[in-house]
DNA sequence: TTCTTTACTGCAACGTGGTTGCAAAATTAA
DNA sequence: TTAATTTTGCAACCACGTTGCAGTAAAGAA
């Protein structure tokens, strides 16, 4: 499973992680290579970066699926990925926080997994 | 703007919400009154409930739209639903939670909402 | 280099959640 | 009862995402 092959798709999709830091809804990446790649070899793509711990996924506030490269201790096994996000009410733009976020016990529940989205105006939008 | 009119759609709505006391997805909505009434109109209905701060929205861990009954502290121009919500990641089931969340403060951005989703198994499914 | 295996890609079609425009029905106030 | 206005149903549409399958390309073996 995950990426076995290193195909000039997959080699451009991973260029654009690299070149921006912030994260990336898919529906950006199907615009920006519409005349590169079918937008199903793109989630194809993505999926296969995901179970291999390169990058990881997150709903934003329209339930837009987006990814982002993971920064540490990610794995095909393991994500570490319960970090927040921030994505600006008014340009739709997301970062990565780095921020710790304390997660509450729940009596008679075990968490495993949580996604928290900040909503607010980013630094150029205020 | 808002419910203006108590229509039978829009009691048999609430009385819904009043029953359950959990979160209801829209597409549980629509399966459990395909009989009574239109799809639209309860996506219709439900912007209005919300809009008039009886009801408040959030997306699940799929990005599907909830409602719940608001608890306090929601009107028409202000909705006080920065509480986090739960969800057992085997029965798919969501609670809102009462718990308070610091939200931490982040350098050069303001933060006005917050969607924060706890994801993990609940009471039957542990 | 060429061959062979197997992963990857493109295409077209489909599925689901959600929205829109408009005419008909229902509600409220007069 | 009437008139004004909100709601509703319908049908069509839109966007995001998925699937099946045939053709293409990568990687290792010969």
């Amino acid at each position: 499973m995950g990426v076995i092959r290193k195909t000039k798709s997959v080699q451009t999709i991973l260029n654009i992680f690299n070149e921006r830091k912030k994260a990336v809804s898919v529906v950006q990446l199907i615009e920006l290579l519409k005349d590169e790649m079918n937008k199903t070899t793109i989630y194809r793509i993505l999926e296969r970066l995901e179970s291999d711990g390169v990058v990881h996924s997150f709903l934003d506030k329209d339930g837009l699926k987006l990814y982002a490269t993971c920064t540490s201790g990610c794995s095909s096994t393991h994500h570490a990925d319960m970090h927040p996000h921030f994505q600006c009410q008014d340009c739709g733009k997301i970062d990565c926080l780095t921020v710790e976020m304390t997660i509450p016990e729940i009596p008679n529940r075990t968490i495993n997994f949580s996604q928290i989205l900040l909503i607010g105006k980013c630094e150029e939008c205020i």
